[in-house]
DNA sequence: TTCATTTATGCTCAAAAAAGATAAATATAG
DNA sequence: CTATATTTATCTTTTTTGAGCATAAATGAA
């Protein structure tokens, strides 16, 4: 079989003549000719009923017909969805996000990027700053959006800064740092600090030891839980003190008073990429730059 | 594009290799890179990530490569129903019937039918013999069941013999014969008949007509009723007399009384099908010869 | 019956596709 | 790091397929 029969017997169905099919596609009508007749033969079935003076569609031909049309839709339709895949905008984007940073601002950024490229399917992965480095590694997702991670290598990875969260003084609310407008590194060292475990957020840790280095203090580690909830919960329940990125407070927060330090202490909050990225990462890239600004979604240091 | 280069792509994805889809569509690796060259030119995209060591599918020619596969489903598809069309085992049966005649034993048969070729969709059309005789000559039906037909002119229509349903005369149940066990012709001089219109059952029409003329009885005919019902209802409601179908007595027949002639006086019931049948029409023929004895389903001469 | 029109078919030739040979590239093994 | 084996790409030759042309056969209309 062949598409150039399929489109000629659809011709010749459409006209009900040999000859006039012929001139419309640019051919002789003996070519018309063996083309259904081969057809036919394949088959194994007459399409036609047709003398000299009349040609019309069999019961067979009719179904045949049909179909015909079908799959040539199908092949347009085949040839138009790997163009848009190609083109990244059609296709699964894999976005890796880490809760507390994102969950304020990726809903709407999601919302009008499906208005943009409706076609995209948009799939969200909660995942550590850590977790996307693998999952990036092994490919498994196509952006990332999390505090800066540690690629080892190469340029595999790229990045794009977003936003400063500065770094609040968390305790709960009968502690007695809890009446401060401000507080300073030197006013935690009576109390043990609950800090977020470096495993599932590297670059927090190490912003927050480090800034106690520069101020020699060496506090006494009381915990370290592994999500933001946990931490929480933990300063709401004891005398522990934190320091958290000021987006935490979008969460669940009951009993904990959250207090600016007076030095300016921030962690980043980036969007990552690999160097070879996929289509539609492309299009949410070139969104990106063109119609939305990342950082003016992310107000994480206005105060609430 | 061509049928060969889908084969030779879906080929080529499924085992990753270039040379080895040649051995296995029995061609040469040079054919192999040519049709996906060739497909991949029309496309304006690549299909496939490769070097010389390493074949693997785009995104876009994963997506290409479910449409292909379904494309030529597609085809195997319309190949085998334009063949079941043109064996009869799938499309349209278009019967016309009698229903008076037809409505006790119709249902039962198209049921079985049904379970013998379940893709031939039956649709049934109540008419009369002389629109049944119309719709054949239109080409609107392939089967027909009613009393014998006029068919003028040549060999257009067959048919065949199924049942003799016995004629009976109706009475209204206070009507003076409705006491008696069987009936004689001359009996009815004294009242005037309801009489079946000749233009609806011309069969009928004339067999009762000649009956009567064998018996030189001229009888007084009071009106020509369309329907069956309507003729029920006019013997039920005044002291008019009619000879029926012995069938109709599967009506609604209240306040009717139907006895018994002493002479046989029958009117037949026939299947007519055109000279030339459909497809799913020989498909009806062979199966009432082989699966089903029609006669034995229109037991219409059983007293009731 | 004749004529005009339409499909079917045999023949020739050109275009396209397959086969064959070879080059280029690259992963693996030594 | 180099050599080798394997795989895809490309160029040339050969074969096959399909288009164009001429013509025969068929058929409905005048």
């Amino acid at each position: 079989m062949n598409f150039k029969h399929l489109k000629t017997f659809i011709e010749v169905a459409n006209c009900k003549s040999f000859s006039v099919a012929a001139t419309r596609l640019h051919t002789v009508q003996s070519a018309i000719s063996r083309h259904i007749n081969a057809l036919e033969e394949e088959l194994g079935i007459s399409l036609f009923e047709r003398n000299t003076r009349h040609v019309a569609l069999t019961a067979s031909g009719e179904v045949y017909f049909a179909h015909a049309k079908a799959i040539l839709n199908h092949c347009e339709q085949a040839k138009n969805d790997a163009q848009l895949v190609a083109q990244g905008k059609l296709g699964v984007l894999r976005i890796g996000y880490l809760s507390s940073a994102c969950a304020h601002f990726l809903p709407s950024v999601l919302r009008r990027f499906n208005e943009f490229v409706p076609n995209i399917d948009v799939k969200i992965f909660e995942m550590t700053a850590a977790q996307q480095l693998h999952a990036f590694v092994e490919g498994s997702i196509d952006i990332g959006f999390s505090r800066p991670i540690d690629y080892g290598y190469d340029g595999l990875i790229r990045h794009k800064h977003l936003s400063n969260d500065p770094i609040y003084l968390v305790v709960n609310d009968s502690h007695p740092l809890a009446q401060k407008n401000t507080a300073r590194l030197t006013d935690l060292t009576p109390y043990s600090l609950t800090l977020f475990a470096r495993d599932q957020a590297s670059s927090l840790f190490d912003t927050i030891i480090s800034a106690f280095h520069q101020h020699e203090i060496r506090p006494k580690v009381h915990s370290e839980p592994i999500s933001m909830q946990a931490l929480l919960t933990q300063v709401a329940s004891s005398q522990t003190v934190a320091l958290v990125p000021g987006c935490v407070r979008n969460l669940q927060t009951k009993q904990c008073c959250f207090i600016p330090l007076d030095i300016p202490l921030f962690t980043p909050l980036e969007m990552h990429w690999t160097a070879s990225p996929s289509a539609t990462a492309k299009t949410w890239l070139h969104w990106c730059e063109q119609d939305i600004n990342l950082e003016k979604e992310t107000p994480s240091h206005s105060p609430s």
